[in-house]
DNA sequence: CGGATGCTTCGGGCCGACCCGAAACGATAC
DNA sequence: GTATCGTTTCGGGTCGGCCCGAAGCATCCG
């Protein structure tokens, strides 16, 4: 048996190590909806001085889970992409593997029900949106990739959330478990896309003091030709 | 906004500090073929002395990522589930970020070409093979898994890898994405399941130094029946 | 029943990481 | 220009983790 390469062992434990202090592990989850949040939020966040802060993200920087823009004199954090995203939330389903955590509190209601995960949805309406799409045939396995289906892109169409030059079959779609409820849930830039859609059309709106989502005004009726009862959600 | 619960952010980051010193993320990558290893042989593995990995096998069974069984005088250790490896994997793809780490040596190319990932199988066959099954109609995208299809277990049995019994419809498959080929293969039960037919049949066997694969005696045929050239693979 | 082998526990030394307050820096606001 | 705010850099204190050698238990072997 040959030693695994010491260089893969080593970046290995150097994304560990990234992860491995509470204080970047919150910030890591604080920004895994998508937003970029300035340094001094995200140190009030972790509950740690602005200097502390500063040099955990310079490594989160450094180690290329962040990604920084300047504006004025505030400095915004974000993931550097949704790989990262998808990281952190590997890892948290993995950290939850005692069945009395993930009973948890009815705060985390309206979460399990609606959030976003970086830039598409989760919970279970992201749960029912893939289920309602795979019922129709609106998804087709590829070689690397999950994709919109002809019949697809014409069902996202007469429910009034594609428009007529869009071509569903160009965007790569994965699918991702879902933290909370364990099922597939429809990520990547086709999950991208569609999560932006149900946002324009109306049918969600964010909260303002949480990740978890809310229907917007013209959402029942919306989401109600998906075939997705909102208030049996 | 409301700060991610603390319980949260300290899962994560006790999972990460499992990860974050090389000599356990060496022992981790020297098992993640599936493989039970005593105690002494990891701790040369990971260049360390006999008493300090005794420490770090005890952590990283304490965190659930190790399972041990005791056989006479020695301890054998092997990853808790096939979870744990996808977790590694995940994170080893995530480190392998520069594309000229991805070149890496000619000695790594027997492993690009054929390897076990946990127990089933990964590189260009495993890409290969799960390109052949989709292309057949053989796979069914399911709510919480990829399913073999009817199709599917039909045309696994004329090529003589199921036997009558078998009803590929009850095993969940998994899609992961492939850390050398960056497409999917084939994991979870079903992907286990077909690799150790593979064994069975005699179409591939395992080196003894390695996580690559060589062919078997019956294998070429086997693979031809397949589609699959491995000369040219 | 000794003697070897595999593994663990114990004790102690070492080094690195984390944390904060104070001060410097840059940009905005007045 | 001056004051203020957000952020970073610097210095120093503290704490925990990693490491090993030696000793203590088990287990197998002759």
């Amino acid at each position: 048996m040959t030693a695994p390469a010491p260089t893969s062992r080593h970046r290995l434990a150097e994304i560990g190590s990234l992860l491995a202090e509470p204080a970047r592990a919150g910030i890591l989850l604080a920004l895994i909806d998508g937003s970029a949040r300035p340094a001094g939020e995200l140190a009030a966040l972790a509950g740690i001085a602005p200097a502390t802060a500063s040099a955990h993200l310079q490594r989160l920087v450094g180690g290329g889970l962040l990604a920084v823009h300047a504006q004025g004199r505030h400095r915004y954090f974000r993931l550097a992409g949704e790989e990262v995203a998808h990281l952190v939330e590997t890892l948290a389903l993995a950290g939850a593997r005692t069945p009395s955590a993930r009973a948890s509190s009815a705060a985390d209601a309206p979460l399990r029900r609606a959030r976003t995960c970086y830039r598409h949805l989760a919970g279970r309406l992201g749960v029912a949106l893939f289920e309602c799409l795979r019922g129709r045939d609106a998804l087709e396995l590829g070689d690397d990739a999950i994709r919109l289906s002809a019949t697809g892109t014409r069902f996202l169409r007469d429910v009034g959330l594609f428009d007529v030059g869009d071509d569903g079959r160009l965007l790569a779609g994965r699918s991702c478990v879902d933290w909370t409820e364990r099922r597939f849930h429809l990520a990547g830039a086709l999950g991208n896309r569609l999560a932006q859609r149900l946002f324009e059309r109306g049918w969600l709106r964010a909260r303002r003091d949480s990740r978890a989502l809310a229907l917007g005004p013209s959402g029942d009726a919306g989401l109600r030709a998906l075939g997705i009862d909102w208030t049996r959600l």
